[in-house]
DNA sequence: TGTTAGCACTCTTTTTCTTTGAGTGCTAAT
DNA sequence: ATTAGCACTCAAAGAAAAAGAGTGCTAACA
C-alpha cells in the first residue's frame, strides 16, 4: 500500500515459508505458535527475533492474528486462504493410499449416486470429519419408470425409477382395487407421459393436468398420480445427505450446540454453498457466509459426465483441518468417481 | 433386618412422600435437593430436621446418596425404581394431551411400522430425548413378493415386499439381458418358493438350495437370487432405528463422548434392551449393564398384534427423566397404535 | 541494511489461600 | 415423636500471588 516495493518484499520467501509453517503447526496443535517453535524447524535458518518481526509484519497484512498480546499466532480467514491457495504442500499420495481408496469405490453397482455415497463414508471415515453429498441434480435425472404394484387389499407400491439409477417406492391405499385392465392403463399412461421427464420438472399442475387428460380413469387413479408426484418430490428433497457428523462432535474445538443447530436444517444451510458455479474444487469457510458452524470449513469437489455436474462430494471439518491430506484424497476419489461413470459408458457403448 | 417393626416403619407413609418429593425435584432441578426446600411444600407439615432424620433413613436403605457431607441428597438407583414402580403420580392426559397424540399418528398408510415411526418422531420432539423404534421382528414380518424389473441395460430392480408393509430394493447388474422368458421364470418361481417365508428364514442355504433345483436357469437368475438374499438381510439388520440423538447433545447431564459412542454401535447396544420377554412397559437404567450412555434410561413399550409383538418403542433420557409425563405419553401412543392395527384388520373383513 | 541477543513488559494460566454458604448431624428441649 | 439450635463439613466462588510463554523494542553486530 505505502510503497510499491513493499508489496513485492511483504511476499518475500521468508515469510511465505513462515506463514506457511504456521498454519502447518496450528493446524496440527490447535495452540497459537510463537517464534520459537517456527525457529526450531530444520529449514528455518534464522532467529526467534527475526521470525518475531516477519510475523508481525503477516499480522499487519491480516494472514495471523494474537488471541491477546502475549500469545502466539494463529492463521485468520485470509491466512488460511493464501495457504490453500499457494503455501501449503499438498502430499503425493502413495500407492497405499491410492489401493485403499480404490478399495472404498468397490461396490457393486456403480452408478454415479452409489459411488459418490460410498466414498462419502470412506471419507468421514478417513479424516475424522463430516462428509456432505450431493448426488445428481433432479435436473438432469430424468424418469425412467414408474411401476404400479398391489400388495394387499386396497394396497399397493409405486416404484419410481431414474436415469441416475435411484428407486424410491411408496405405499398408497386406495378406495377400490384395481382391475387388471386399469393397471395396465395406468402403466402406459405413465410410459406415455412421464418417461424422459426431469424429476425436477414433475410439479403439481403437470400432474394435475395429466389426472384431467386421463377421462374415464380419473376417479380411480388420481390418488395414484398424487403417489408418483409426492415420489418426485421425495427425489428433490433428499437431494442433499450428510453423514459422519458424529466426528464434529468429537472434537473440542467445534461447538457441539451449533452442531445440533446445522444438523437441524443442514439442507437449507449446505444447499448454498454446493452451488454449480464454481470451480471443480472450492474451499469455503463459515466466515464465508451462510455456514452455521463457527470455525469450520467446506471442502467440495465435483463430480462430472459428459462435461455435467453429476455430483458433488464435500468434506466438512474444522478450520484447522489437515488441508494438504484432505484435499488428495477427495480430488483423487471425484478423479476415480468420474472415471468409473465414463468408462461405464464406453463399456455399454463397446456392446 | 435387625428388627421386624423396622421394616414396615420404614416405608411409612412420610418417608415414601419426602422420597417422592426429593425425586421430584430433582428431576426438574438436577441439583441434590435439601431437607428445607422439602418442608416448603405444601403438603409436607413436618420441620425440616424431621426431614432430615428421614432422609438419613432412606440414605441408609439405599434409596438416596449425598454427593459430598454437606449436599442434598440424590436419588440412587433403587430410588428411581421405587419412585417408577410406586411412588410417582403418572398425570392423566388431558383431551387436548390426546387428540395432540392422535394427530401424530394421523399417517396415510397406517401399517404398524409407519405408525411405530411417526409416534417415535413425535415423541422425540415432545420429550426431547432420543426414540428408538423396534420394527416388527423379521420373525413375523413374512415375504408377500418379489419382483423384478429391468432399468436400463443389464440393469435391474429387484424388489421385495414384506406382510408388515416394508419394501426394499436393490440394483441389480447382470452379464446378459433376460429374455421376457426368464424374467417371468424368476417371478413365478419367486411366488412359489419365496412367498409366505419370513425374512427371519431365508438364510444363504435355503437361497443356495434354491438356485440349485432352477434347472437350466441357473446360470443367469443366480445373481439374483443373490441379490434377494442381501434385501432380506437388509430387513433384518435394519431392524433398530434410532432418532432424536441431537436431543441428548444439548443436555449439559449427559457426556457426549459417550453419545458418540453409543451412536456408533446403538444397534449392538439397544438389541438386548428390546428383549422381549419382559412385561409390555419397562424402565431400563444404564447401571442395569450394556447401556453405554452412563446416567441414562431407556423406557420401553411394546406394540401388539393379535398377542404378538408387532413392535417397540422407546425413549432414551437422562436418569432424571420426567417419568411421569413420559410413561402416560408412551402408554397412550402404543396403545393406540396397537387399536389402530386391529381396527385395520377388522376394516378388512367387514369387506 | 538485515539479523540477532537481551531484556522489560504483558497477559493468560495455574496455584494457593480465604471466604462464603448451603446443608447436615447431633443434642437438648418440647 | 418432633423440633429448635448450633457446631461442623465441604464444595464452590473469589482473591491474591506466582509462573510462564511470548512479544516488542533497543542496541549491537556482520
Amino acid at each position: 500500500m505505502y510503497l510499491q516495493k513493499g508489496v513485492i518484499c511483504l511476499l518475500d520467501e521468508r515469510k511465505r515459508k513462515i506463514l506457511a509453517a504456521v498454519v502447518d503447526a496450528y493446524i496440527v496443535t490447535g495452540e497459537p505458535v510463537g517464534s520459537k517453535t517456527i525457529a526450531s524447524l530444520p529449514d528455518i535458518r534464522v532467529s526467534p527475533a527475526t521470525i518475531r518481526n516477519d510475523m508481525a509484519v503477516l499480522e499487519q497484512l491480516g494472514y495471523l492474528e494474537q488471541p491477546h498480546t502475549s500469545a502466539g499466532r494463529i492463521p485468520t480467514y485470509s491466512g488460511y486462504r493464501l495457504y490453500i491457495d499457494e503455501l501449503m504442500n499438498a502430499k503425493e499420495l502413495s500407492d497405499e493410499e491410492k489401493k485403499m481408496l480404490d478399495d472404498c469405490l468397490d461396490v457393486d453397482v456403480p452408478t454415479a449416486d452409489a459411488l459418490i455415497e460410498s466414498a462419502s463414508e470412506a471419507l468421514s471415515e478417513l479424516t475424522h470429519c463430516a462428509t456432505v453429498v450431493k448426488n445428481i441434480s433432479p435436473k438432469f435425472s430424468v424418469i425412467t419408470k414408474v411401476e404400479v404394484i398391489p400388495t394387499g387389499k386396497r394396497m399397493y407400491v409405486l416404484l419410481m425409477i431414474t436415469s441416475s439409477g435411484n428407486i424410491r417406492n411408496k405405499v398408497c391405499r386406495l378406495e377400490f382395487d384395481l382391475t387388471n385392465e386399469q393397471m395396465e392403463f395406468f402403466s402406459r399412461y405413465m410410459a406415455e407421459n412421464l418417461q424422459g421427464v426431469p424429476v425436477d420438472e414433475l410439479s403439481e399442475e403437470i400432474v394435475e393436468q395429466l389426472v384431467a387428460a386421463m377421462g374415464t380413469y380419473m376417479v380411480t387413479l388420481a390418488p395414484l398420480l398424487k403417489g408418483v408426484c409426492e415420489l418426485a418430490e421425495g427425489f428433490r428433497d433428499n437431494e442433499i445427505k450428510v453423514s459422519g457428523e458424529k466426528n464434529l462432535l468429537a472434537r473440542r474445538d467445534i461447538n457441539s450446540g451449533q452442531i445440533v443447530r446445522f444438523l437441524e436444517n443442514k439442507n437449507e444451510v449446505v444447499k448454498n454453498m454446493l452451488d454449480d458455479s464454481f470451480g471443480d474444487l472450492q474451499v469455503v469457510f463459515s466466515e464465508d457466509g451462510g455456514f452455521v458452524i463457527e470455525n469450520s470449513s467446506m471442502i467440495v469437489s465435483k463430480i462430472r459426465k459428459d462435461g455435467e455436474i453429476a455430483g458433488t462430494l464435500g468434506v466438512i471439518g474444522p478450520m484447522r483441518l489437515d488441508y494438504a491430506k484432505v484435499i488428495p484424497y477427495l480430488e483423487y476419489l471425484t478423479g476415480r468417481i468420474t472415471e468409473m461413470i465414463s468408462e461405464e459408458d464406453q463399456d455399454d457403448e463397446d456392446k
